[in-house]
DNA sequence: TGACTCTCAGGCGAAATGCCTTAGTATATG
DNA sequence: CATATACTAAGGCATTTCGCCTGAGAGTCA
């Protein structure tokens, strides 16, 4: 189990978000996705992203193509699932069930929101 | 109510660490507990880290007495609450209930875990 | 007073971060 | 083929952050 930090920047994150919604994408797509427009200074800077979240193992590359495809390697739930972890590890003993019991002790969950979690508990047993 | 990126080190939460478990702290006992020695250096070090975590707001200071006495402005569940919420507004527009479905996912709750949680769920209401 | 302990203000080097430039390669179109 | 276009690769730059450290000065107590 690799225990990096995560420590994903929120512009880096902003990036994976485009992946994880679109799929596999160019650079291009990316960013005009986020920028809205596109010049060579916004690509390289996207590019620098990219690689740094290759670095991190976020993300990988197909280059068969021209325009190479980048793709998320983790998805948002696994993501969302390490930084929870991670939280549980500094916090909790590195156990999650009682960050789970503060979670839901500690925020206003909606109606909405407690019908939803009791259902869950109901269909994991 | 913006929240802000929370954005507290690791070494910064070490110390957040301490005020947690023992309450109101000299630099000195702060030190002590996380470096086993006492330096000036390492007084100086602390002394920084409590300083940007004043400015952050996780920290507050009483300087009436010689040796000021720095203690959490917020305590450990609720900085944990923060940073749940935090996931939650980035990877699943605020909302808890599909976030707390990720985290369920990826735990084995033991029985006696649901139960607990159950008896929470329905307290609330 | 003198020996300590503490605070305070601020600096330092390394690393991270977001942005940008330049050069070169592949592709498509006349 | 010749040329313009679109893309990649490699690396630099300015700023900020982070943890650590120094030096000066003030409070405390024998």
């Amino acid at each position: 189990m690799s225990k990096k930090p995560s420590e994903v920047t929120e512009t880096e994150l902003s990036i994976l978000g485009v992946l994880w919604d679109r799929g596999p994408c160019g650079i291009r797509d990316i960013v005009e996705a986020i920028y809205g427009e596109h010049t060579p200074t916004l690509h390289a800077t996207v590019k620098s992203l990219l690689d740094r979240l290759g670095e991190k193992g976020y993300v990988e590359c197909d280059r068969s193509t021209f325009a190479h495809q980048f793709s998320a390697k983790v998805d948002r739930a696994t993501y969302v699932g390490e930084e929870l972890q991670r939280l549980a590890d500094s916090h909790f003993d590195g156990s999650l069930a009682p960050m789970l019991l503060t979670l839901v002790e500690r925020v206003q969950l909606t109606r909405r929101d407690r019908e939803t979690l009791r259902t869950i508990i109901d269909n994991i047993r």
